[in-house]
DNA sequence: GATGAATGAGATTTCATTCAT
DNA sequence: TATGAATGAAATCTCATTCAT
């Protein structure tokens, strides 16, 4: 019998759900075994289920705690009051290089179609948390006279739920060509429903 | 032993699918094992392993066959010569009464958020299909005057994914309030897109 | 983290089988896991496996507690000596109605199928403890004159395990006139063993 | 994957029968894990479930057909015109030297302690079956002369239920001493049941 | 003395899929 | 073409028991 060892469940949960993570990111999450994160979290199977009720369970606990992750990035932009609105908006679609690597392993995971289950509670997260964000941030672009209107949540939830499908599901394959096209849609769309200058966004199709 | 019956092979695939259709319905893609079809479909499980290659290709083939019927059914409005692009838009938005009909099996498998397999390869199809001729009812808009623009198809793409993801999923609750502010921001993305004056596309939003 | 109670081990072992016992009552051996023993008793897991080496471990302490129990009444019944052996046997395989009441508990365990274990256990005790009692009396009976033999120990047993089996097992489901046939039976066979008059231990088989 | 190998339902069930009965014999009901009689079968693991619901299933179906067996046996026994009754009740409880072997096999399973459920299921059969051919022989020998009384079912019953839960469940260790003293107090219990001479069953009691 | 997280063996279930007939 | 027994991977579930704290 394997020595017990005991840690702070939170520990312990956090480790299932680190190799979980991981797994999940190279594998997928249907072709991953719960077998398999027992072995990568060096638990033995009872211990799992003590942990978690189901496989997807674990999915579910996961993606929560990304999207809190993504939360808190982006409620970190949305609050620097050194930033302008297009600065914020930015790296809110961009990313900066920085916040580009954390986000990577998050959206590898993401962007592969075996995840979809995974990818679709997180385009609810993205638009029930995100979208609000990027609102403030358009009103704070309105403020600062870049934009002259003001876009509604929904315009936003819309325009952010048709590119996830689109450029991030991982459903279609997109030449660059492809690609850039959807995103320069995306900027005028965007451009129109806050009011500002074509062109003006450009950032957001920018390679 | 079960009596040997011999059909037409397509009267067998059709019989297959039938059941299978309905299954999906009722209980989800996922929900629905190869036992319980065969079982609605009275056959042997070999058979249809022999008509289908995998459960998936069952799925497939429903929705191509769900999507030929779709494409049929907005093909027609779009090549009727006796409709303005507005009437044709708005058929194909709302759907006529009798045509609401013809959608309601199709859309009540659709929305429920147990078929999200078959609800996500129906959207592709929507958008690689529906988008197209929506874009030549907006362009024959455009010749009729009463578009001042010629959205891309890309944009019309994207804000249909938006939609289907928001509206039809199953994955929000949505009160009547809460769709109907999203049908507005619907309509105005619309109008923005194709250069139409505001409230032209009221039928989009109106309950 | 439950608050640590630390009480009279006596007490607390006490408490633990009382809660057992009710649920083996209630359930069956088998189907009462440690887990609803602890939360009946309101004691970790730990706790449990403190005062009792295994599961089984409450069950053969239950066991013989109700075994001692049933030694003290039938003991006492054969050390009275304003007793006749007749009355003896009669208290011994009857009971009066204060004992009677006594036994019930004992009895609504024992009597269900599912405590096979807890009934084995206790058939094995009243075969070594209660069967010496009985013959005890009926050497007391063959002294008084009503027996002219004395019956051996082990067909006492015999007797005993047989009526055991089929009439307090639980595993036949007798009718009332099925029961009253093997209490004859056993009426006869008991009269033939100490050589007593026919029917004069008619109370056997009495309603 | 291995290769798949198609037999006859009854022939598979047989062979996976086969494979359990072996292994129960050896190790025990409890210390076989269902993985066992799937690798003695050489089947998989879903055929193991395919054929039975339960592992229990397994052991009910086993003693069915063991005590389908048995029945034969017995029953043949009775049912020979050769024969007198006390050469039939002698080969029904000692069994002769052909019928010992035949019976060993059996008779080795159901005596481990471990195997109380199969042995109790068994014993439950041996009164509902044995038991009346037994009395059939004792009607016989009634007819014969030997026997002055015909003992009714019930009684048999109650001996012989008797004597399997004190010589035959394993729950005692017995001296041969202690053994012995049983088979003589079995041995006239009989005697007076059917009113035979004293020692005219002594075949009971020999070794 | 007491706690409850951790263990791991084993039974079941579920099912898509294969293949000998 | 059609059949259904057979397969095996994987998910669960159930639990008695252990042990570090």
């Amino acid at each position: 019998m394997r020595k017990r060892i005991v840690k702070n469940p939170e520990v312990r949960q956090k480790e299932i759900l680190n190799a979980a993570q991981k797994l999940f990111e190279e594998k997928g999450y249907e072709n991953t075994p719960v077998e398999a994160i027992i072995k990568a979290a060096d638990i033995a199977k009872g211990t799992f289920y003590y942990y978690f009720k189901t496989k997807k369970d674990v999915l579910t606990t996961l993606v929560e705690n990304i999207g809190a992750e993504m939360e808190a990035h982006f409620s970190s932009i949305v609050a620097n009051e050194n930033l302008t609105a297009l600065k914020k908006l930015k790296m809110m679609i961009r990313g900066t290089e920085k916040e580009a690597i954390v986000q990577s392993t998050v959206m590898e995971i993401i962007h592969k179609p075996e995840n979809r289950e995974l990818q679709e509670k997180l385009n609810i997260y993205s638009l029930e948390v995100i979208a609000p964000l990027l609102v403030q941030v358009l009103e704070q672009g309105y403020k600062e006279g870049v934009f002259n209107k003001i876009a509604s949540l929904e315009s936003i939830q819309l325009i952010l739920a048709g590119s996830q499908f689109i450029l991030e599901s991982g459903l279609f394959e997109l030449s660059s060509q492809k690609r850039m096209a959807y995103l320069k849609a995306l900027q005028t769309m965007f451009e129109n429903e806050v009011g500002a200058k074509s062109g003006s966004l450009s950032f957001i199709s920018k390679k």
